[in-house]
DNA sequence: CCGCGGTTCTAGATCGATCTAGTAGATTGG
DNA sequence: CCAATCTACTAGATCGATCTAGAACCGCGG
């Protein structure tokens, strides 16, 4: 009787709601309105109730649940493992999505498990929308998919017929040159990404800026990429002639491979170089990196998002939303120096 | 008839098997053993149904699926998106699970996102067994928790009750020493993983091996931690006085802490010093890393802990599983310096 | 014409929850 | 005292699949 750990009825399986309605002496529908905590069950009823689930170590079955509740209530994300700032807005999503009543299903892209076979699963699991975190996948084949379910596109531009949130590169950029300005640098050069997604319109940004700062001709733009090592490659093109006083990285892990060569250049960072990344990802915060960045704000891209998923699950019509990103000033950024190093 | 499109009969609603069974003229059951291939159609049938069921856009609810059939072959997977290891073993383990007919579930653990919880959404959602990649959980909870549901270790040392896949630390330790021994190196210091998990057993295997290969005068340990900050830390008390001539990290992290510290002190890497990592991660074998480190080998302890799991719901007793992990030389290690250095 | 084994197919129960419609029982009002 | 109203509760259908038991049909030997 007080075991608590064992249904009677059916050894060694996971209690059902029609155990506990049977212990407690009422009908499932009593004991599933108790568990949902909907109204139209007295008060002595449903504590009884619920004494009796805790006692039998009852959890509701959600694939039983959702089949029968149109709503599932589930959001599918799509993220890439080995990139870290996904890493931090899955963290954030799973915040933002729990505050506003939605589990979330996570589905991997890596490198033996493309874009695709990552939606068909969550699609498979019957989420009701579907975030992707900078989708890979052509604009044909997330049109087809938007057909079948919201689709809302994370940290890449908007497509026909799905949802974008984004933060404003061109705003991040310029936050990050005119800072640069500011502190009476000239010569600041941009490591771009290479073939990466966002890499022509930070580009583009970069050169806008520069000329706005009055520093039109001082514009140097190195091709780079989106890892370390293309920050490094770049660097080492960057200082073997006559170095700038600063660079504007495309991304973090890109400033860092600049980072790492300067200082095997014997270079002092920010004395004789200064370094802004962009994501302000958990790298960048690193106590040893202290990394100046441009702040991609994932909390808020993470709850817009799911705001937005709400919202064309209330049959809103498809949105781009921009988030105004920040710059935060770490230890990589100081002064230009009076003389030009070398 | 040839739009292929939306159900006749329920508008804007995913086909459902039913749908399929009615458009191609026969029963649920028979659509059913059609779409899982089993046996006991005819062959002009079956193709019949096929068809339609692709015409319709037919996608089987895995819901209603796993709720009927006891079998969910459902996997669940606890992992934390800041590891970058963890994201190459939940890589290798959707290849494994799949090859033995498994469909995975995943579960962030995070800052903000404790790993009960974790849990807890993958038993909802009815997993048949969870994989633990560096549990955090405590030994009472970890009991607990085996007495609902399967529960396979990755990584950490066995518990009562639960399975444990990880690899041969000591060995892996034993082998860097050996390594970097048999290079002429005799300063051979350690810097450890402080409060981490499997810090003691490197820690002690490290002084093992250093007695072993004569050198038991030599040892050095420091204290260190999982991360490049911890590295750094331990490198700039090391590199203060009478540097070694080479350094086993705890991990390739740590490690990367401690080459970074090096550069930046000016010493040439491996010229100067000799570092080993461990984990052999992405990190590791970044071009313009080459750090040479112990591979614990993902695939093989994503395919022993599937393994496992498999061996489990055919209930077999928990086992503890040890891999041998490899040393990956790469370019951070090479023969001692004829004259120490300074 | 009957019985038999084999294949192909179907009706209906079932998984564990939710949801609709409706039934007891107490309370209130005229 | 009967009708109306409200609350507490229940029976049974339902979600979309699987699974069991059995029906319909085939050819074939006796």
């Amino acid at each position: 009787m007080e075991r608590g750990q064992q249904p009677d009825s059916r050894p060694g399986r996971r209690p059902t709601l029609a155990d506990v309605a049977a212990a407690a002496g009422v009908s499932r529908a009593l004991a599933s309105i108790v568990m949902r905590g909907a109204e139209g069950a007295g008060e002595a009823t449903r504590e009884r109730v619920l004494e009796t689930a805790r006692q039998l170590g009852y959890r509701p079955d959600s694939r039983a649940r959702l089949l029968r509740s149109r709503r599932t209530r589930l959001l599918g994300i799509t993220f890439t493992v080995s990139e870290p700032f996904h890493g931090e807005i899955v963290e954030s999503i799973y915040a933002a999505a729990e505050a506003a009543g939605f589990e979330v299903l996570l589905s991997a892209v890596g490198a033996r498990r493309p874009e695709g076979r990552a939606v068909e699963t969550l699609l498979d699991a019957g989420v009701e929308a579907a975030l992707m975190i900078s989708p890979s996948s052509g604009e044909a084949d997330l049109a087809a998919l938007a057909r079948q379910v919201p689709v809302i596109s994370l940290l890449s531009a908007a497509a026909p017929g799905i949802d974008a949130v984004r933060s404003d590169d061109a705003a991040g950029i310029r936050a990050a040159v005119q800072h640069l300005a500011s502190l009476g640098h000239r010569d600041i050069a941009h490591v771009d990404g290479g073939d990466a997604v966002a890499s022509a319109e930070r580009r583009a940004a970069y050169e806008g800026s520069m000329r706005e700062a009055g520093l039109g001709e001082c514009i140097r733009i190195l091709r780079g990429g989106a890892h370390e090592a293309d920050g490094i490659a770049a660097a080492g093109e960057l200082l073997a002639g006559r170095p700038p006083t600063a660079v504007v990285a495309f991304n973090d892990r890109c400033a860092l491979g600049i980072l790492e060569a300067a200082w095997r250049a014997g270079l002092t960072v920010p004395d004789d170089l200064s370094v802004v990344g962009y994501d302000d990802s958990q790298l960048a915060r690193l106590d040893h990196v202290r990394l100046t960045s441009v702040s991609q704000d994932a909390a808020g891209l993470a709850e817009a998002a799911v705001a937005c998923a709400a919202a064309r699950l209330r049959s809103e019509e498809p949105v781009g939303l921009v988030l105004q990103p920040a710059l935060v000033v770490r230890s990589t950024t100081g002064p230009a120096p009076e003389i030009p190093p070398r």
